[in-house]
DNA sequence: GTGTAAATGCTAACTAGTTTTCAATTGAGA
DNA sequence: TCTCAATTGAAAACTAGTTAGCATTTACAC
């Protein structure tokens, strides 16, 4: 009945290949976190990166004013933190345990052993990086072009994945509109109005996908 | 009198180490394209990235219906077009010759036999592909949280780079308006309070920066 | 069951942006 | 020097978003 929202594959891990995978997680350790609890906060020093296996993580940065400005949600197959690494600066987003979630911290040391093992790693690396830079233009662009609604559905479609119609978000008004920008009311006239379509229906702390088509149709215009 | 305009230092070819730089320059072909051309365009198979020697050059996408969604323009010493190679995609963004531009082209071969010569240059590759990751998500939380006149100041600071007052930037107010993602007239209005405040003057086709401390002043708040 | 915190629904007043239109200015080339 | 296209300035009407506030509903812990 729930699904763990994703994002984009921002998982490099899960696109090693099986055998390289399964090693890299033996070596990380298991760490459960508790629904709100802060996984990493902008500043820290980077010496990890977490391979999320089950639950969900909320990507952003919290400002001092109490304002939250969401980057992306992630789901169990995800991972996140290498970024920092690379780029060899302390952490620049906040994450934090949207759900209760099972992580697995993998040490710098695992990772430069890895990079080192097989250049084709770097290979993938510079892959899933260059990805990660034409979802944030995407993202751009979009808050640029797009209405509400459409960057709603856009959202939407993007946490379902590829499950089709009957899909069950789990997210609040309140997240969806971290994510995309807007402020709770707009989100909300935005969902009322897909609802009012019947392209999705509301519930308390989720999101019921009914028709992906519907949505999809909505961005061609 | 007239600097070409930059944003971040979206070229790691300027952080290679002198005598690599050097060499790999030299294996490239020397272009020059006219004010307005076509350097590269979405969906074009990338074989290739380019160096700026000489000139600016705009990066984004063009939409059907004439909208511009500018992502950054670039100046001398930046690199652009690595991206889809890394991602081994098509291009994702149009490149657009901002002025008369001499550039380096730099063929995939070359750059493949760049990244096995040394590991340090694909660590260097990474590192500024983290930063272009960070300057994306920077972009995005500006243009969710500040005012069209804080962007303003703050894509006035990153154009004039480490000039001081005085520094003329040559764009028109229409691209500086693509660029922030507002329409012109609000880039206008907002234009005309900093010069007010005598921050800036404007020019035709240019805007001179007079306070670079006002800018700054203008973002902490 | 009951109390409580979280999440949602809704309204109203406000504001920052947009689109549209037209005139004035500038610079570059014939 | 004249012409023309590009750029800028400015006004008006409009629209999509915001903030603020409060009532209602839901789920969960006790």
């Amino acid at each position: 009945m729930s699904r763990p929202p994703s994002l984009t594959g921002t998982g490099f891990v899960s696109a090693l290949p099986e055998t390289v995978r399964r090693d890299l997680l033996a070596r990380g350790q298991v760490r459960v976190f508790q629904k709100g609890q802060i996984i990493q906060q902008r500043g820290d020093r980077a010496q990890e990166f977490w391979y999320i296996e089950s639950g969900s993580v909320q990507i952003g940065r919290y400002a001092i004013d109490g304002r939250l400005t969401l980057f992306t949600l992630l789901g169990a197959g995800d991972t996140f933190g290498e970024l920092a690494f690379m780029g060899e600066f302390t952490r620049t987003v906040d994450a934090i345990a949207g759900t209760r979630c099972t992580l697995i911290r993998i040490g710098d040391r695992e990772l430069q052993s890895l990079i080192e093992s097989d250049a084709a790693v770097t290979r993938l690396l510079l892959k899933t990086m260059a990805l990660t830079v034409q979802d944030a233009l995407n993202l751009i662009e979009s808050s640029r072009n797009l209405s509400v609604p459409q960057r709603l559905a856009q959202t939407l479609l993007q946490l379902c994945g590829n499950q089709g119609d009957g899909a069950e978000i789990l997210v609040t008004q309140q997240d969806l509109a971290d994510l995309i920008g807007v402020s709770r009311v707009s989100l909300g006239k935005a969902l009322s109005g897909l609802e009012s379509a019947g392209s999705v229906e509301r519930g308390y702390g989720s999101v019921l996908v009914q028709d992906v088509a519907a949505l999809r149709d909505l961005l061609d215009r």
